[in-house]
DNA sequence: AATTCAATTCGATATATATCGAATTAATTC
DNA sequence: GAATTAATTCGATATATATCGAATTGAATT
């Protein structure tokens, strides 16, 4: 998932975070350098340090007893390339896209599957239009009988849903002899 | 200062803002679409693109009535070339940077200001020599007994003193005639 | 071996914020 | 004009986290 992208955002959404990026792009610094610089306590540095760690921006190198910390420049390259279009797609994969149309249906929907009302919102009809035009086959010609005794399940208002099916591009109609088909 | 660049790694250090600027890559959306999609309440889809609505990332639509949210794709770009190297000396421009050095010296010395010891960390020395040798004059070429006089302010032990200088570079020594001098 | 010191880890606390439900606002439909 | 509806705002709450001080660890100096 892209758990490690909003990782990645974390670390660097804290201002003395940052500093401390800013700091090591130009000379490593140990923690209690970098501690007396940006008036902080070693632990709180070391905490730090430890998130930028994780999402690899910096790494720590020991000389003699200190920790020197360095930034890790190959990772700050990849950030400027960062929000390819993988990445963004990424982000959305295991996203539940249908839900919207879902709840719309559920809520314009009695028991035995008809429906309440004709939606008079635009997205909310879009969405009813979307589930009705299923119970046609794609390709066939219907006659304008045939589109009225399939609509006759969901609404008894037949002659409004086929106009908007119509209306919004789900189905098509010929021009003389009173035919439809979707898609 | 940098407090913009920091709001805008926190506008996007979210799993469900990411999801939302991920949604809206592909295309345009409104807030009681987004709730159902992420299955979140409308009030905090709307709270969410605010905040992404504060850094530019996304900018709303009116639309009949619901408000059409979209992404700013001219700022996408900007993320792209994220962390220039303006980006990154603006981050530390007003930082303490010698709070370190002045902590140092500060610890090791007395209140007449002579020093309490010579440090052994290696850190330490350094920033206590840097102080030092602000005593002498750049260019200047000093005798032997001329430095020792002058070291003498800060500690006994001038011999110490004297070849630290010299081994970490801060002063150079001619060869045969016992000359010192700094740049 | 004992001591000193930098760094980390741990526990506690205070602040920030993600989320929700209720109330409000603004716009649309009837 | 009244009722409906999407969106925002507000207040409350629960979780996350920035910071600190104390305790611990590990290395280096004496």
């Amino acid at each position: 998932m892209s758990e490690e992208l909003v990782s990645f955002f974390k670390a660097l959404a804290d201002a003395n975070r940052l500093k401390i990026v800013g700091l090591l792009a130009q000379q490593p610094y140990s923690v209690e350098q970098l501690a007396a610089i940006l008036h902080l306590r070693p632990s709180t540095v070391s905490h730090h340090l430890s998130k930028l760690t994780e999402v690899g921006l910096v790494s720590a190198k020991a000389d003699s007893y200190y920790n020197v910390y360095q930034l890790e420049e190959e990772k700050l390259q990849q950030t400027r390339l960062l929000f390819s279009q993988q990445d963004l797609a990424a982000v959305v994969e295991d996203v539940d896209l249908d839900a919207y149309e879902r709840k719309v249906i559920e809520d314009y929907s009695l028991p035995d599957g008809r429906l309440k009302t004709i939606p008079a919102q635009r997205k909310k009809l879009e969405a009813i239009l979307g589930y009705v035009v299923k119970d046609f086959e794609p390709g066939v010609h219907y006659s304008e009988k045939q589109v009225n005794e399939i609509l006759s399940r969901f609404h008894e208002d037949t002659a409004t849903l086929r106009r908007e099916l119509v209306g919004y591009g789900l189905m098509h109609r010929e021009g003389g002899g009173g035919e439809y088909w979707r898609d």
